[in-house]
DNA sequence: AAAAGCATTTGATCCAGATCAAGCGATCGA
DNA sequence: TCGATCGCTTGATCTGGATCAAATGCTTTT
């Protein structure tokens, strides 16, 4: 009775109709018995630690992963032996869509903290999508989600100045605590400023710079890895690029 | 008869399975019974000219679109009523995917040269998708190759120079041609100076400094809209960012 | 064909942010 | 507990590419 006890609980704990997640991530709108095929084929592996990895850009692509708890990094590698840090990644974030296409991983996945991550093998989810036409419309949702995203990236590496940057770096995390009901504006970095700065495009020195400027003018609080952000409204008007902004757009 | 005859011209012209770039296209891989089902819903519309658009930024979305002949950019607009070009599209390329999550397009679309283009609407292509597996896959391929593609502009964007980027494009350009058939190394450019610099997050001068710059070193030959790449070797080994380098990848 | 209007090129100057250089505080292994 | 190492901050300097300024060359209009 005590070892059905523990079952009961782990299936609790893992199964996605119990998950808080589930209004975020692959199950989003799905019909219960839906949810019940789909949690059919989801792999929960034991917990993660930082520095872990998910997969490593040229590994054969098998599954796509959720973060569940805790926070992922993805990273590919550019010219010279550096990388790119391409994205980080919090509960209910899918990640590895990008390797369907050549069916390897393009980038890495490291665990930025101990995290709970949900395995789900991509060619059992396609059967699944052929036969549940409303997670098939969720995974071309999320696919195009991702390309969106990936835009927004382009428009603030293109035509953004490191002001702007680091505000809708902060305003974007500040948002998606928020949907996972945390709050949006007091939290923890699971990333370095230099993995910040890489994200950006910055110099780490100019990620430093820059909070300690925020601070002064009363933006944010910043204290190691604990943020405090005191002005939301002034971030979004930092982001929008108003404000006494200097650079002209081209075109 | 004649206009039997006219009729069997249109069909040739039009259809998936008697199109030269089927092999680059949404049918690519299908069975000829797949290919014709698909064929029954996609639209063509009469030749787009220079300025049109195909859609914009806030439109409903409704259906993707593949460029047949031509070229096609893609802009999102920037802060500030400026502009950040997202792509340059050639036949063969689909346009539109990124609208799928939000149901409105983010972008427009604006023809650059003479162009002729196919229409699909997306609902009946998701229910086409349902029942032939092979175009489901088709599609998360091509959504999944969308966003390797965005995260090859991060890179460019985040980590490359000047001299990098211009010479990426040039190459990437070159790639695509040469897998249409066309000359990888003599074309003309459909997009000005102006489109390129937004594209790549440089000015419109520095663009035109390296074309310059490009010729003198014997790199390609320079005639206005007229482009040919003499040593595609050196330029592949300046998008590597070896060669002389000057700046250190960070992290 | 003249005029207007862009697109492109070229030169001069400027500046945001990178790079170089310490110094400092926090975490960690022995 | 004590170095050692790493991450972060702060200051000084440098520079790639933006910005400003013109001249020139195509294209299109009338």
């Amino acid at each position: 009775m005590s070892q059905q006890k523990v079952v009961s609980l782990d299936t609790i704990r893992v199964a996605c109709r119990n998950c808080t997640l589930s209004s975020l991530c692959l199950p989003m709108g799905l019909a219960p018995e839906d949810v019940e095929r789909l949690d059919e084929i989801v792999k929960r592996t034991r917990p993660l630690h930082r520095g872990d990895f998910l997969f490593r850009e040229g590994d054969r692509f098998r599954s796509i992963y959720v973060v569940k708890t805790g926070s992922v990094k993805t990273f590919a590698p550019s010219a010279e032996g550096g990388e790119q840090v391409l994205g980080f990644h919090l509960p209910g974030e899918i990640i590895g869509l990008d390797a369907i296409d050549k069916d390897a991983h393009n980038c890495s996945a490291k665990v930025l903290e101990t995290s709970a991550i949900c395995e789900i093998p991509f060619a059992r989810l396609e059967e699944l999508t052929s036969s549940i036409p409303s997670l098939q419309h969720q995974m071309y949702r999320l696919l195009s989600k991702e390309i969106g995203q990936d835009t927004d990236m382009v428009l603030l590496l293109g035509k953004k100045n490191a002001e702007e940057r680091l505000a809708a770096f902060l305003l974007g995390l500040s948002q998606r605590l928020q949907k996972r009901g945390l709050s949006p504006t007091d939290f923890y970095l699971s990333m370095s400023r230099h993995e910040i700065g890489n994200y950006l495009g910055l110099a780490v020195e100019t990620v430093s710079r820059l909070f300690t400027r925020f601070q002064d003018d009363g933006l944010m609080r910043v204290d190691r890895k604990h943020i405090e952000l005191l002005n939301l409204p002034a971030l979004e008007t930092l982001v929008g690029g108003a404000g006494p902004s200097r650079r002209q757009q081209q075109q």
